[in-house]
DNA sequence: CTGTTAGCGCTTTCAG
DNA sequence: CTGAAAGCGCTAACAG
């Protein structure tokens, strides 16, 4: 409250130059200890809060972090920010937002990310896109901007980014179904623009192919992660002739497979008995809804949270100019400093976690133990 | 791309001082129209970006509005996040997020508080809240810094703010239960610290008082708005006695509803046959649970475009002063100008939303019924 | 290790 | 209506 404190003021008060104030508040290493704690003192005492702003426009560089977010309709953005806000909250940094207006035409990503990279507001910018906007963002990364690509990624080996090892995740759940017995079991696609919707499809294969299980691409149909996309598909699939109609089926997000569960409601398929249902991703009412959701985990804070600290690695360290990319081709982007800890490359796993729909768990389920479920 | 332009550059170009090329950029009236224009036509062809960090610093004030968010976990966050982000798409405004930590321990609001207050990073602050920590952003207006509160307001005179009517939300939904004809109507109510968990309990007793039915300390339990919080509550009321036991319930939100419905099965009561059930909130589920939910929506991303639109309102204007609030209690805040269109207090309408589970529509639902759901 | 000197890019008096 | 000059609060070379 009281009055606002200036550099110059506790330069003042701690009787040496702004210039040495300066070096301590970014902790630079030259400047003798018991000045230091002299001024970190005073800084204190009159709680001192420099400028991000006079900061910014002097160094060149805010204290801000940007992130680049489809719809906040979406609740994995919400979690995935939830992490992002944690993690920012324990740095000097202040979080900026840039949300893609939900009616966005395809090159409004281009307009944006050309607005991020004009302004130059934010120090670096993490980048929550479907995996197909990966090439605007690299022209980020191309311009010396630090950026990290977040959730759906095209495993460019030239780009930062925090992935969950979905084809793994997906192997776990279809395998699962298997080991339940499973032989015909359907897959309902993502949007062919999300790198992640291959890669659940692979998932799917893998499980099939390692059980000797052939492909049939009738047991596969097109969704779109969503609610509503994924009912024509589920029609599609549980009106077959009941000799080849699944009896098992992944869906490539929860909300695919809540479509899946009403629409086998409406044929009078009983879930799990009759179709043994797994998700992906578990959002929040998964273990809610009946019968409660076999799923497979995303670590949506978690991804939030290394994408910070990923972001933040690369602003403690020279960024990677576009000039000398191509050497950086076959090195690791960064080179090993104090800030450094983990790679360029981070990729998560998710956790298969059993519930209901799969028909694993045989026993009665009651409204009181919705929430425990078994996480392998 | 190309090289960066600065309005000095502008001002060379132009052949006009650079406080001329300022006094455009922020459209102050006294300028040739003509060099306007030219200068104009310049910074469009360069695709000149002002550096929003050297006006800040020269102004004093950054062309940012902060909002403060509970928990980016809840959806209904999320939602009014959407309004307000493409609110401030339509304006030279950049969006800066700060978020409450989930384990916040309560005057952790205050610290934020102080820090954007210290900061003075945004230029501007969209408080979203419980109503009853109205106090510590009360505080921010008294220091003269813009903020609007939102969504749970404590109609405080002195501030400006933006929340939806529930009491008259709320009066609608139990008058419609009361005219689908239930007498013992229950209600499970949100935490006391919200101001608008006392408003929809309030809606509930004036349409029970206007339809002459006593209010039933029995039928009112505590709940928390969300769906463990309410298991309890729902147990309470659907383990009374057949007679007295409720045949309709209001909840407060649609979370709650969601555990009563839960909870009214594992009881072997029927949703609507046994128990007419209404929601609060229309959160985006609603529409898919079995029984569908009739719910109060609310306009939330509505709610967020007009907490832009009055905080940018306010920020064109002269920030009320503390010294000068004496006076401003008894006359409107805001003195009309051009930018200032609405009243600083703003209270959005909410539709009863009918679905199946209070029982108003006889039809079977399928499944590709799902979203038609009759608006009152 | 520390002080001095220039600015960062823009806004704002204050004189014309 | 317009230009000149003086900073906003901080950082970044330089010299010491």
């Amino acid at each position: 409250m009281a009055r606002k404190y200036t550099i110059d003021d506790i330069a003042q008060l701690a009787g040496v130059s702004k210039a040495t104030v300066s070096r301590v508040l970014n902790n630079k290493p030259d400047v003798d200890p018991s000045t230091r704690a002299r001024i970190h003192q005073i800084m204190q005492e009159v709680s001192f809060v420099p400028s991000i702003t006079a900061s910014g426009l002097a160094g060149g560089r805010n204290r801000l972090v940007g992130v680049l977010i489809p719809s906040f309709s979406w609740s994995f953005v919400g979690e995935i920010m939830r992490g992002v806000s944690e993690m920012i909250g324990h740095t000097p940094y202040e979080l900026l937002v840039y949300s893609i207006n939900d009616m966005a035409r395809d090159n409004d990503k281009g307009d944006i990310l050309d607005h991020i990279l004009s302004t130059k507001l934010p120090a670096g910018l993490l980048a929550i896109l479907p995996g197909h906007s990966a090439p605007y963002v690299e022209r980020l990364h191309t311009h010396g901007f630090p950026v990290v690509m977040v959730d759906d990624t095209a495993h460019h080996p030239n780009m930062p980014w925090v992935n969950v090892d979905s084809v793994h995740g997906s192997y776990l759940a279809v395998k699962h179904l298997i080991e339940l017995g499973h032989r015909r079991i359907a897959h309902i696609y993502g949007p062919q623009n999300f790198i992640c919707a291959h890669e659940r499809y692979q998932g799917y294969c893998q499980a099939l192919e390692e059980a000797g299980i052939a492909l049939d691409p009738l047991l596969v149909a097109q969704g779109n992660f969503e609610y509503h996309g994924a009912l024509d598909a589920a029609h599609q699939l549980l009106s077959l002739p009941a000799e080849v109609r699944p009896t098992a089926l992944f869906a490539s997000t929860d909300l695919t497979a809540y479509a899946v569960i009403d629409v086998a409601d409406s044929y009078g398929l009983r879930v799990p008995g009759d179709l043994a249902v797994v998700g992906f991703d578990d959002i929040e009412s998964s273990a809610r809804i009946r019968p409660a959701l076999t799923t497979v985990r995303q670590p949506f804070a978690e991804i939030g949270k290394c994408g910070v600290e990923l972001l933040l690695a690369l602003l403690n360290t020279p960024v990677q100019r576009a000039d000398s990319s191509l050497l950086a081709l076959s090195l690791p982007v960064l080179t090993p400093s104090e800030g450094m800890v983990r790679p360029p490359h981070i990729s998560l796993q998710t956790t298969l976690v059993v519930r209901a729909s799969c028909g694993a768990q045989r026993q009665q389920q009651s409204v009181d133990e919705i929430i425990p479920s078994k996480v392998l």
